[in-house]
DNA sequence: AGCCAACTTCGATTAGAGATCGGTTTTCGG
DNA sequence: CCGAAAACCGATCTCTAATCGAAGTTGGCT
């Protein structure tokens, strides 16, 4: 029977492709908040400005090293230490987790995109930028309809 | 040290709180999309009008039952068999899952999900439609700004 | 009524990912 | 050149999806 790939979501191509769109992890995204703030940090730095949930240095460096895989930071020795900083800011990382949530629930038509995304923003609470905006797109929809 | 609870991702909360979205696997996806298609089958139903995979029946069933419990589909016994239907369509799995992403990216905030949407848009190969979106985004961002 | 095929139920298994750690090796910097 | 700081490496744990087969139920037809 045939095994092989139902791993398309996590992962990332090895080869050179390029990756896909990353899922990440609590800490993945503790971490990626510290380097937004901070711009570029070691492990220790990260690790020292975090909220103290017992952690130790090991699991903030194996957290990073994911996190270079995945193409969300990179990294250059300063001396001993490695300084990790971000290659992507969080809009583009919401860009990059919308595109692959896209491809895997609609891979050609935009439309129920923005009918999803509409679907979000009028459950927000009410503020007024919220209703705005669904009215814009809804109004979009209606325009420009089939496709 | 206090492991307990890395899993905010998948999983529900098995008690009775709103579960959180979920993320589907390709299976999972494959299954909602045959519902989508025909509104409501049984597990063989589903097997039979999938491309032949060599997976089995049973695959199909716990695969069923897993998106009940993640409550995407409900189910009723017709005589022998269980009839399941999806309580949500696409676009509003599109939109639980935009959801649960900006919960975890940009809780409070709803500007960093219109910027990363409108970059998401804007990659698209550039159709007409798309154009048009980025643009009303884009000057909605400009127009209303902080918040 | 009773049988059997169709269904459900119920583990068990495999595989992959994140989180986590500790021991070993490398390497600046004083 | 020595020691602390950091990287490196592999092991472990937990959780999820995917997968199956065996055992138990049941509805419908003869």
């Amino acid at each position: 029977m045939d095994k092989e790939k139902h791993n398309l979501l996590f992962g990332l191509k090895l080869d050179d492709g390029p990756s896909e769109a990353p899922i990440l992890g609590e800490l993945e995204l503790d971490v990626m908040e510290s380097l937004w703030r901070e711009n570029s940090q070691t492990a220790q730095q990260v690790l020292d400005g975090m909220p103290d949930r017992g952690i130790g240095l090991s699991t903030i460096q194996s957290t990073l090293e994911r996190l270079v895989r995945k193409q969300l930071l990179c990294r250059t020795k300063s001396s001993r230490a490695f300084v990790y900083s971000p290659l992507i800011d969080r809009e583009q990382l919401i860009g990059l987790m919308i595109q692959q949530l896209a491809s895997r629930l609609t891979p050609d038509r935009i439309t129920p995109m923005i009918s999803g995304f509409c679907a979000f923003v009028e459950k927000r609470p009410a503020k007024k930028k919220a209703r705005d905006l669904a009215n814009l797109l809804r109004r979009f929809l209606k325009r420009t309809d089939g496709g």
